[in-house]
DNA sequence: CTTGCCTGTCATTTC
DNA sequence: CAGAAATGACAGGCA
């Protein structure tokens, strides 16, 4: 990092996990004040001054981490001046001081970029140009060993070059507009030449944007900004901290997935705060004094704060930038109450236009793919120590949010020469995704609105049946239709089947028309009988009848008083019998009943019934044959009638698996669409919390780059200044030229890991 | 008379 | 290896 005066810990801001840890209230407090953390290294080291807090190195931060964090910070007795020091902290000549223990330091020293060559820091583009922009892995790596081990003499020297500044007028009187005119040669200069970002460059040279204001001053535009900070240095810590916490409450109802305020809360049992007072994440951080102050107290503090800096602020401004009335700006901008949808009054198209104007690039060292889905996006955006929504706003996502507008192929063009949204691609991406989401789920049936009903429904709608004439009634009524037309064509016998089968012992199909529990037991894999068709199966095979030992009694007796001439052994068949079934009387309706196997056995005598030839085990079997005097002519019709009447039972048994098969696949089809749905359902609520948190950086984004400043005390303007984040986990402005470098990089590395 | 479904039976395989 | 079970194939009955 060559730009000595992009390195000011002023500059240094760190947005990564914190975010979604719900520690981006307190990262960006202490970027917003100029301290640049590196929470490791702060919690390793144990230092208690918030001046040796490097801000950069990023790690998955802990509750309990950021829990001593607070506590530490709670006894910070934070001098102003020592917080504005680092604000502002720079060597008489500009340059950054090599002992300001930022990564930006470390980033000149080790890019070689020590440049400190113009009084006023002009030249530090080049440094911005060769040492960040190259590599981005770099700024990493440099900029880790960087820590707060500052030494006393550090520390003093720090001191004394604040007051050097403040002696040298480092306030804003230094800052004048030559100096931004000379940065900006310089910029030019670097930019001369390259192909990349002279798409932003040339229309931000006419800043036709509508939330750029014109410094009355110096005539300068300059990007619009949160009103009530437009000097930096005028903020003091607990009015960062008051109006951080105004603009992302951390209460219970907080929108960060992952941030569990309830432990949050219980983490910092010292907080004694007035029942029913929201809990806040950053009130530990304010003086003790400040700590009786509740929410509202200190939202009068803010609005304050914020009134009469935002008299400074052109309304228009305010107003395009929050998409609200200057009467409610603040309302509109802070009042982002957990349970109110972000930006409630802003359509996704406005988020990505009108809220967003100013052009921001903040490009990583991992920037994704603009035309990453919504939902691959999520996945991706999992950083490599951090799983989950956790991990929603990793560095891949923050360069895929904050991805150079234009190398954005979902960029919507209707923004024209206006600066497009840093957000509008992935916001656009989500709204794509989520429309084709919607597009599938209509076309596959599954309305993700009616997604719960769905749900519902589909406990007893199949959606899928394999019978083309069946309606689409529930499973249950089907059975039971089904089970009662089962029953009325078995209404001619006075016995169920089911009856039948439980006396068939034998049968080892246990599973039949009494499994009532059929439904109850949706889901399983095993053998789930169809209850109607088993019942017409038994119901209609006459011989079943003799199963029964009532029946056997009576069909025995009527088998034996039948003549035996009357009837065929080999082919019984009677062919008008059927015809005349109801005028018959009973023992011809039961001779008729008998099966072919019956009648056999009827004719050739057999001194025991079908089903005990059929049903009785095989020791039992043998016992019963050795007991009579059989003919051989016999046995061999007795194994047959056994045989025939096993593989009939067999038959039976194997075209009810087969119709549970069909019947389980049909509900394993349904099971499958309502997960289906629900995922569906899972989906669009995750796409409608990303989309959430999208808006939530946006508006950070735009908070904290509205409030950074120049040596001028001019903000930076979107079109040559982007925040990147970087793979160190810091968040560092850069040119816009370098951004759209990176950018365009990372777009090959993509479409290169694509192919 | 044809057709589709149900059922029984056989042959064969599998357990 | 015998027997039971499983299953595909086929045929008859019937609406």
């Amino acid at each position: 990092m060559g730009h000595p005066r992009e390195l000011r810990g002023t500059e240094m801001l760190s947005l990564k996990k914190y975010f979604t840890e719900g520690l981006i209230q307190f990262t960006i407090l202490l970027s917003l004040i100029g301290v640049r953390v590196d929470v490791d290294t702060y919690l390793n080291s144990q230092l208690p001054p918030l001046r040796e807090i490097i801000l950069g190195q990023s790690s998955a931060y802990t509750q309990t981490q950021f829990h001593n964090l607070r506590n530490t910070l709670d006894g910070f007795q934070v001098p102003s001046t020592e917080v504005s020091a680092w604000l502002v902290h720079r060597d008489p000549d500009g340059s950054v001081s090599g002992t300001q223990p930022s990564a930006g330091i470390a980033l000149e020293n080790g890019g070689g970029l020590q440049d400190g060559s113009g009084p006023d820091g002009a030249v530090r583009e080049s440094g911005a140009e060769q040492g960040f922009g190259e590599e981005l892995e770099d700024l990493g790596a440099v900029a880790a060993p960087v820590n707060g081990d500052l030494t006393k003499e550090d520390i003093d020297l720090i001191d004394i070059l604040w007051r050097q500044d403040i002696d040298l007028g480092a306030g804003r009187e230094i800052f004048d507009y030559s100096h931004r005119q000379k940065e900006s040669e310089v910029d030019k200069e670097l930019s001369d030449g390259r192909e990349c970002g002279d798409g932003w460059r040339s229309t931000g040279g006419q800043v036709t944007n509508r939330n750029l204001l014109v410094d009355g001053e110096t005539g300068e535009s300059f990007p619009a900004q949160v009103p009530g900070v437009e000097d930096q240095t005028a903020l003091s810590l607990e009015e960062c901290l008051r109006l951080l916490e105004a603009t992302f409450p951390f209460g219970e109802n907080s929108e960060f997935p992952a941030a569990d305020v309830s432990t949050l809360s219980e983490a910092v049992p010292s907080e004694s705060r007035p029942a029913g007072i929201q809990s806040s994440l950053l009130s530990p951080l304010l003086p003790e004094t400040e700590s009786p102050f509740d929410l509202e107290q200190q939202w009068q503090d803010l609005m304050s704060i914020m009134e009469m800096q935002a008299m400074e602020v052109n309304n228009t401004t305010a107003e395009t930038l929050y998409n609200g009335t200057s009467g409610d700006l603040l309302t509109s901008n802070y009042n982002l109450a957990p349970n109110t949808p972000i930006n409630q009054n802003v359509s996704l198209h406005q988020a990505s236009l009108g809220s967003c104007s100013q052009d921001f690039s903040l490009f990583s060292s991992e920037i994704e793919s603009p035309s990453m889905g919504g939902s691959s996006a999520l996945l991706q955006l999992a950083p490599d120590n951090s799983t989950g929504l956790n991990s929603t706003f990793s560095s891949a996502n923050f360069s895929g949010i904050f991805f150079p507008p234009q190398l954005n192929s979902t960029v919507n063009e209707t923004a024209g020469p206006e600066l497009p949204d840093p957000l509008g691609g992935l916001l656009d991406e989500a709204m794509l995704d989520e429309i084709s989401l919607m597009d599938l789920a209509i076309e596959e049936g599954f309305n993700p609105v009616q997604a719960s009903q769905l749900e519902e429904e589909f406990d007893s709608d199949s959606g899928l049946s394999l019978d083309s004439g069946h309606s689409p009634a529930s499973l249950s009524s089907s059975e039971a239709s089904s089970s009662s037309s089962s029953s009325s064509s078995s209404s001619s016998s006075s016995s169920s089947s089911s009856s039948s089968f439980s006396e068939e012992g034998a049968v080892g199909y246990s599973s039949d028309s009494e499994n009532v529990d059929f439904e109850e037991a949706e889901g399983a894999v095993g053998y789930q009988p169809e209850y109607s068709k088993f019942c017409r199966m038994s119901y209609q095979d006459p011989s079943q009848l003799h199963y029964l030992p009532y029946l056997e009694h009576v069909g025995h007796n009527h088998t034996y008083n039948m003549a035996p001439g009357t009837l065929d052994p080999e082919e019984p068949k009677l062919p008008s019998v059927g015809k005349k079934s109801s005028k018959e009387k009973p023992s011809e309706f039961l001779d008729k009943q008998m099966s072919r196997d019956e009648h056999r056995a009827r004719a050739m005598k057999i001194p025991f019934t079908n089903d005990k030839i059929i049903n009785l085990p095989v020791e039992e079997f043998n016992e019963l044959l050795s007991k009579y005097q059989l003919s051989e002519a016999q046995l061999s019709l007795i194994r047959d009638i056994r045989r025939r009447g096993k593989n009939k039972m067999a038959a039976q048994n194997c075209r009810k698996r087969k119709l549970d098969t069909i019947l389980n696949l049909e509900r394993d089809v349904e099971d499958l669409q309502r997960d289906k749905s629900k995922l569906l359902r899972e989906k669009v609520e995750f796409l409608k919390s990303i989309r959430q948190m999208k808006q939530k950086v946006q508006n950070l984004y735009q908070e904290v780059f509205g409030r950074l400043r120049d040596e001028n005390g001019q903000p930076y303007s979107p079109n040559q200044y982007a925040l990147q984040y970087a793979s160190d986990g810091s968040v560092i402005l850069i040119p816009r030229t370098l951004a759209d470098q990176q950018a365009r990089r990372q777009e090959r590395k993509q479409k290169d890991r694509r192919k």
